[in-house]
DNA sequence: CTAAAATATGAATAAAGGTTCACGATCACA
DNA sequence: TGTGATCGTGAACCTTTATTCATATTTTAG
C-alpha cells in the first residue's frame, strides 16, 4: 500500500478507525451494564457485529480495549475541566466550573460514569484498579488541580481552612454519588436534582439560616 | 448425636461455628484485597487452612459466601448505627452520631469498608451488585432513616430546605470517599483526618466566615 | 487481470477456576 | 472397643472464556 501523505489517512483505514471505534462503543455499552469480569469479548465483538478476531486485531487483548475506553474518555473529561477552570476567575466560580463540568458530561456518557466511579472509587481503597498508569497519573493530576483551587481560595479568605485534600474528597464523593443516582434511576437528570443545590450543601452545608447571599 | 438442649451446642457444634467463621475472615482479607472475580475458592481455603470441598460444606458456593459476608457485617454496622441514633436528641446530634458512628466502624474493619463501599456504590449505579436482596432492603432501609432525620431537621428549622435524599446521598458520598482514603493510604485514620472537619464541612460548607457557634 | 498485502472470520485451543464426590479420619456414645 | 454419624480432604470434573490461527475475503497497485 502507498504511504498516503502525512497526516491524510486512506479510505480504508479511516474506515478501521471508524470499526475500532464501533467496538469501543460496544464495549462501553456492556461494561457499564455488566462490569468488566461478567462482560466477554464474544458479546461485544457480537453486539459491534464482528468476530472476535478482529476485535483481537484491533486490541491487543481484553485489558487494554478497557484500559483505552477509560483512557480515551477520562482525557475527554479533563480536558474538558481545565478549559472551564481557564475561564472562571476566582476560586468558587472555579470550584463552579468544576462542579458544572463534571454533571453535564456524565450527564452524557452515563455510560461511563459507571466504569469510571467503579475505578476511581477503586483508586483510593479498594482492589487492584484496571486503569492505565497513564490514566491514574492523570487522574491524580487533575486532583491536585483542585486542590491548588482550594488552596487559592483559602489563601484569599474565600473558603474555610479546611485541608485541601478533604474539601476536594468531599467534592468528588457528593458529585459521584450523586451522578451515580441518576445512573441508577435513569430518568430524570440534571432537572431531578438541581446542581444548584449541590452547590449551596458544598459552600453552605446544612445548617439553616446562613445563606443570606 | 443427641440433640443438645435447646439453645446450646454442642462442642463439635461450637468448633464447625468458628472454622466457619475462619473461612469468613480469610475471604474477607482476600476479597477485600483483590475484589470477588480476583479471588478464588482455592485461596480462601488455604488461607484459612482448610480443604476446599470444606469451604463447600460450609457454603453453597463462592457467591453465597460473598454475600453472608456483607450481610453479616453490614447487619452489625446498620445495627450500631441505629442505637447512637437513639441515644442523641436533635437532628443534628443524631446527625453527627451517624457520622461518628460510620468514621468509628469502618475504622475498625478497614477490610470491609473496600467491599462494602464497592457494593453500595454500584447499588445506585452500575452492574449488578452482588448484594443479597435481603441486605439491600436493609440499606435501603437506612437510608431512608438517615432521610427521616434530615427532613425532621428541616421541619425544626435547624437544616436548610434541601431534599432529604440528597443530602443523604452527599452525606454518604462524602463520608465514603473520606473512609476510602484512610484504607488506602493505610496509615493514619481517624487521626489524619479530624471527623471535626467532615462535620464542619457538612454542616457550614466550604463558604469561610459562617463558623460563629 | 493478478499477485501480494491487508482485512476479517470463527472454529479450535488452552488455561483457569468453580463445584463435586468418593474416601479417609475423627468423634460420640454404647 | 466397635460402629455409625459427622467432619474434612483434594484430586478429578466440567464449564466458561480469553486468545490464537489457518483460512477466506477484499483491496491495492502494477
Amino acid at each position: 500500500m502507498v504511504d498516503p501523505e502525512d497526516g491524510q489517512l486512506s479510505r480504508r483505514q479511516r474506515e478501521r478507525l471508524w470499526h475500532r471505534q464501533l467496538i469501543l462503543d460496544a464495549a462501553e455499552k456492556l461494561f457499564s451494564r455488566k462490569g468488566f469480569y461478567q462482560t466477554n469479548v464474544q458479546e461485544i465483538a457480537e453486539d459491534a457485529e464482528f468476530s472476535v478476531g478482529f476485535l483481537y486485531n484491533m486490541f491487543e487483548n481484553k485489558e487494554l480495549l478497557y484500559q483505552e475506553l477509560i483512557t480515551a474518555r477520562a482525557e475527554e473529561y479533563f480536558q474538558k475541566t481545565y478549559e472551564q477552570i481557564e475561564n472562571a476567575n476566582t476560586p468558587p466560580d472555579k470550584l463552579r466550573a468544576v462542579l458544572r463540568t463534571k454533571l453535564n458530561f456524565f450527564e452524557r456518557h452515563r455510560r461511563f460514569f459507571s466504569i469510571f466511579a467503579n475505578i476511581s472509587s477503586q483508586m483510593d481503597s479498594g482492589p487492584p484498579p484496571m486503569m492505565s498508569e497513564d490514566c491514574m497519573s492523570r487522574y491524580r493530576k487533575y486532583q491536585q488541580k483542585l486542590e491548588e483551587i482550594f488552596a487559592s481560595g483559602v489563601r484569599a479568605g474565600e473558603f474555610e481552612d479546611f485541608p485541601s485534600s478533604v474539601a476536594v474528597l468531599a467534592i468528588e464523593g457528593i458529585t459521584n454519588t450523586i451522578i451515580g443516582q441518576w445512573v441508577h434511576t435513569g430518568k430524570n437528570a440534571l432537572e431531578s436534582i438541581d446542581p444548584e443545590i449541590i452547590e449551596r450543601i458544598l459552600f453552605d452545608g446544612f445548617r439553616a439560616g446562613r445563606n443570606e447571599k
